[in-house]
DNA sequence: CTTTGCACCTGTTGGC
DNA sequence: TGCCAACAGGTGCAAA
């Protein structure tokens, strides 16, 4: 499911109710998300004080006192705030309960999602360490993208999609990016020219700022912490379009499956 | 090192 | 109507 707009819509959503907030309860459901969950989980996590709420990639940090739990939703993993008695939906495996009567209920149908308490410190983290810069950040620029791109012959959509090279750019953003940018997913990255790469960096800045602002995009099961749908997807020139005809030009989109996942572009529109 | 394909899961959809 | 293959916002890992 989720790209940075929407871990960072639900990183928005749960922070109220988590900031200067303790954890007084933790409930386990189902401890077999990508990785187990160990024995002792819910101690190291009771009782905690929370710092802040943030994220990193598409990873949310929620910093404690004594340690940081680094939460991923996967493919199908959501946060909502809820009452204590609010009825259980399939798949809501865990629960943290605050001081301030809130829960914070993790729901993840594919279990594709993960949550790690981690008490080292957590830049330093095997899943954090070999990350690439925000995409929305200053270190995010044109030089750095052309670098990393010179070796590459792959594909410049699945390039993309590298966290590496840039974070948070997933298969919806990556094909709305190039879209946008003008340039069709099969060019090899090293072919690139310096004038497309800056206009992808400013694209790709573009579309998840964008997107960001009305929530992300929901296309089956994606909610924010509130239950609700993200509003991106009517703003989709070519993801899930194949076949209908280009916002810009008419020519019908294409779909091509590139690195087992599907993307989809404007043969008219992008070259 | 880069590149490719698989694996992990459940739920939905579309074709026959 | 029912069955089954294909596919779905991600990414770690093994192998070439």
């Amino acid at each position: 499911m989720p790209e940075l707009p929407e871990v960072e819509t639900t990183r928005r959503g749960i922070a109220p109710a988590l900031t200067g907030a303790r954890i007084t309860e933790v409930m386990v459901r189902e401890r077999r998300l990508r990785w187990a969950l160990p024995a002792g989980f819910e101690a190291a996590l009771r009782g905690q004080r929370v710092r802040a709420v943030d994220r990193r990639a598409k990873y949310l940090l929620i910093e404690a006192e004594g340690g940081t739990l680094l939460a991923h939703l996967g493919m199908s993993g959501s946060f909502r705030v809820v009452r204590p008695g609010t009825p259980l939906l399939p798949h809501d495996h865990i629960d943290l309960v605050t001081d301030r009567g809130d829960v914070v209920r993790f729901n993840d149908p594919r279990r594709f999602g993960s949550l790690h308490w981690v008490t080292t410190p957590v830049a330093d983290h095997p899943l954090l360490r070999h990350l690439g810069p925000e995409p929305l950040s200053p270190a995010f620029t044109a030089d750095w993208l052309w670098a990393r791109s010179r070796q590459r012959r792959v594909a410049v959509k699945p390039f993309l999609m590298l966290q590496p090279v840039v974070v948070g750019v997933g298969n919806i953003y990556a094909s709305e990016a190039l879209f946008r940018a003008g340039i069709t997913p099969g060019r090899s990255a090293c072919r690139l020219k310096r004038a497309e790469v800056e206009r992808l960096v400013a694209c790709i800045r573009e579309v998840l700022g964008e997107a960001i602002g009305v929530g992300g995009t929901t296309l089956r099961d994606y909610v924010n912490a509130e239950g609700k749908p993200g509003y991106f997807k009517q703003q989709l020139f070519v993801y899930e379009r194949a076949g209908e005809p280009c916002h810009r030009c008419g020519t019908p989109i294409r779909q091509r499956v590139q690195a087992q996942r599907s993307t989809y572009w404007c043969p008219s529109c992008q070259r």
